[in-house]
DNA sequence: GACGTTTTAGACAATGGTGTCTAATTTTAC
DNA sequence: GTAAAATTAGACACCATTGTCTAAAACGTC
């Protein structure tokens, strides 16, 4: 395949590289369909076409059909979590304009971690397959989610403690910012729909007003 | 076929009463396997066994499986629908204490609309089988969440006219209110955890609150 | 080039699901 | 009570899928 090359620098890893690329090429696939069908409507045969694999070596990697989706959704829920945290950490904490700065910082959040693939990926799946996988997501839900709430939290506290805003509840404002993000959106995502920039940038800016007119300190 | 329904129309209505008890049957038991199992995992066999019926029943009622789900979507939907419409109808128009009473109508609406069993049954299908029926889904998009937001953006307007609320866009407005309601209940419906009637409350409250902070015209 | 590993296509049994058919039984209408 | 209609259990053909197995081919390494 790639017998040209550049610095190979170890073979035992080397060596790994074609397997390592096959196994990435099977979760994709996989996550793809799975997302598509849900666990029970996708086929082995399927995801291993659209990996441009044979069946059997989807079978050499991952032993069964069970361990392939709870592999993809370990893959995809870290994907999805680095990205959360990436993206948290771009939190203005020294505002030039707030508003302006939270609205760019609720792009960020709708854009790279609710409307992407990943995102759309697990909305799907915890809803569909939730129930019959909880120790699965549970983590997930713990992890993400469920840390992105006091991490938002700990970071409007902070501007909260500075005075540019006004919050009694910091984990309440923190959800209720993310809702407001939403709002707009929601519709778009139920049904799969993947709004423009445009649309994203709209929808943050009504949720950041709406945000600053309930929190904002008084006017000085 | 045809002389079946030459006799369904001389019957009168009496005979139809048992038909009528198992096509209830079938598509109530229908609903809740298709929920949990999606489409494609849920089985015939476990339908007509859960709705105590064989399963020559179900093929005599709804001819398919495509069928019989579609039904089903139809029938749910009317019934979301029509309890959308009913809360609606209770909005709090000549308000007393409109904090009191909006957070009131917020309950209403989490619980009657939301966390009840057809709509965690909706939120489910429409986001893992919505791509496969677009149709299915479409009106009911148009005729249950796409009119609710008009609806709810009406009656806030009536009450920003009133003097009660300053809003500048009702729509917008509207969909925030939705969003605010549902932002502590989210975690719980995306795990479909069934929230207690005090979360509601407090949710409701919270939502309100950050609700009038926005949108309350300035103190006199 | 030789060797071990990985991949591949295809056949394969086993399973479980759909949808049909039949013949017997129960329910309902009058 | 009788006749028509609906329901039932069971058998059935058919198909898709899972997971295994084999022998051949491709690959990477030395």
């Amino acid at each position: 395949m790639k017998s040209n090359s550049d610095t190979i620098q170890k073979m035992s890893v080397h060596s790994q590289r074609g397997q390592c690329a096959k196994r990435l090429s099977i979760l994709e696939a996989a996550a793809e369909v799975f997302c598509r069908q849900g666990f029970a409507g996708a086929s082995i045969d399927e995801i291993a076409s659209a990996a441009c694999v044979s069946r059997q070596t989807v079978y050499n990697h991952y032993r069964e059909k069970d361990n392939l989706f709870m592999a993809v959704v370990e893959d995809v829920m870290d994907r999805a979590n680095a990205m959360l945290f990436s993206t948290l950490s771009s939190f203005p904490e020294n505002p030039e304009s707030l508003e302006d700065d939270l609205a760019a910082f609720a792009v960020r959040l709708s854009h790279n971690c609710i409307c992407n693939q990943d995102g759309k990926f697990l909305r799907k799946l915890v809803l569909s397959e939730g129930e019959r996988y909880p120790h699965l997501f549970e983590s997930w839900r713990q992890h993400g989610p469920g840390k992105i709430g006091t991490a938002l939290a700990a970071l409007f506290s902070r501007l909260s403690h500075k005075g540019l805003l006004q919050i009694d509840d910091f984990d309440v404002a923190a959800r209720q910012f993310l809702a407001l993000v939403n709002a707009d959106l929601q519709m778009n995502t139920l049904f799969g729909v993947t709004p423009t920039e445009a649309e994203l940038e709209t929808a943050a800016r009504n949720a950041v007003r709406t945000f600053m007119r309930a929190y904002a300190p008084p006017a000085v």
